[in-house]
DNA sequence: CGGACCATTGACCATAGTCAACCGCCGTGG
DNA sequence: CCACGGCGGTTGACTATGGTCAATGGTCCG
């Protein structure tokens, strides 16, 4: 799938674009750039003027703490533009990098910006976007401060196979998530002993299985409800299946 | 102060607004509504037709848990729109209250949409405000998830007043935070005898004093440092005085 | 075969949550 | 005017969740 269609499947998964919208997206601009696992794309206070789609694996925003630790924010899939914000903040306030290995296409900041001038209606779609990517955020405020690691854990699975399912990337119940214990508890407010417990006591409800960076689920509905997971923050057509 | 002016003002914090802009900004319509303490201006689910625009007091965004819990998400003084997001995201995913008794103007979506059509420049800044929101919400991951209470309250402490101070809001080192204890908990991912004992302990380090809803800063350069704050990610123009 | 990395497990311990009592303030109503 | 109740904040005692440290084991790769 080339990057441009990655990108309209992703918009169109909660806008709605015209044909003329479609058309110019198509004309964007893009030069490829493939990261090893763990590579940064930006660093906080860097001003890129590109953006990033991301085609293929998977690459994290994090803040990095004085202790050094690292503080992961979001994990993003093909489609994504995890770097959106930079089309009008120009210094980065947090780091990006690859989980895995990834591929990413970058776009002049220009030729999304002229596009925007052009077609108000394909920009309400790029910043519908980077609403419901705050949308996330405020669920990870409440479920990193008011739910205990089990559900936070649990909580954490639902959205990331929701995404993976909407982005057509989950097959037969399971989805690619290349995460580390250590990783899942710089996510999770945790520790890698205490998740390693909360990951083996999951697996004991019978609801999901996460290891070697395969997560399988089980039993939705019981995971949806350990983790207290409701999607409509998410803003997506809710597909029949995951109800 | 109208509330178009403050409007205005709060978006030339960050973006720059030719007259073209600010004279149709000026033209947006908008009602008045007065709210008491705790009061909700709207609820998760929400589907709204207009945007508020603080005009005065303090109003707040917040999640409810199922044990009936909240998670305040964030706070919002004159010139903020806090709920801006729903222009594009047509379901409320947190709820939105008065903190204290506070007035708002309340903006037809299709009179915003409008002016974005006609002036795309003008619709950039509002973006470039939603984005600021969601880099906030990004610290508040990793405040909440990666800093132990000192660190915290000090932190928000920072920001609170930072963004008072900015709006004007800020007389001779003191700004209004009209929160009970038991609310700055349910921000802070803690509980109201921790969040006691964190006063005491910020007081007794004589940065920073927070009694009956006014905060005053003693030592600015000392509570920024115990609260790793680094007011970058507010993408605002950095006051002199609180470098 | 050795080393790096990841996950698991146990022991110990500290932070902070819960529960509860108490105090001061304020507004209300008798 | 005073008594009361509610609310907000402080404090203490107890406890438990989960963090730190450390040892072990498995797997993969060089």
């Amino acid at each position: 799938m080339t990057w441009h269609n990655q990108l309209i499947r992703k918009l169109e998964e909660h806008s709605i674009l015209s044909k003329a919208d479609i058309a110019l997206i198509r004309k964007l601009p893009g030069k490829t750039r493939v990261l090893g696992r763990n590579d940064d794309i930006l660093r906080q206070g860097d001003k890129p003027r590109e953006c990033a789609v991301v085609l293929d694996g998977m690459v994290a925003r994090y803040h990095t703490v004085p202790s050094g630790k690292r503080q992961y924010l979001s994990f993003h899939i093909p489609g994504d533009m995890p770097d959106a914000q930079t089309l009008f903040l120009e210094s980065m306030d947090f780091s990006l990098c690859a989980v895995q290995r990834a591929e990413i296409i970058l776009v002049p900041h220009t030729a999304i910006c002229d596009l925007f001038k052009e077609r108000p209606s394909a920009g309400f779609a790029f910043w519908k976007e980077t609403l419901i990517d705050a949308a996330i955020f405020r669920e990870a405020i409440t479920n990193n401060s008011s739910r205990d690691l089990q559900m936070r854990l649990a909580h954490f699975f639902c959205e990331q196979y929701y995404r993976a399912y909407k982005a057509d990337l989950a097959k037969a119940d399971t989805c690619e998530l290349p995460l580390t214990q250590t990783q899942l508890a710089e996510t999770l407010a945790s520790s890698l002993p205490s998740i390693s417990r909360a990951i083996i006591k999951l697996r004991k409800t019978k609801a999901v299985e996460f290891e070697n960076g395969i997560l399988q689920i089980k039993n939705w509905r019981l995971l949806v409800e350990i983790g207290d997971f409701n999607p409509t923050y998410l803003h997506l057509k809710i597909p029949h299946k995951l109800q």
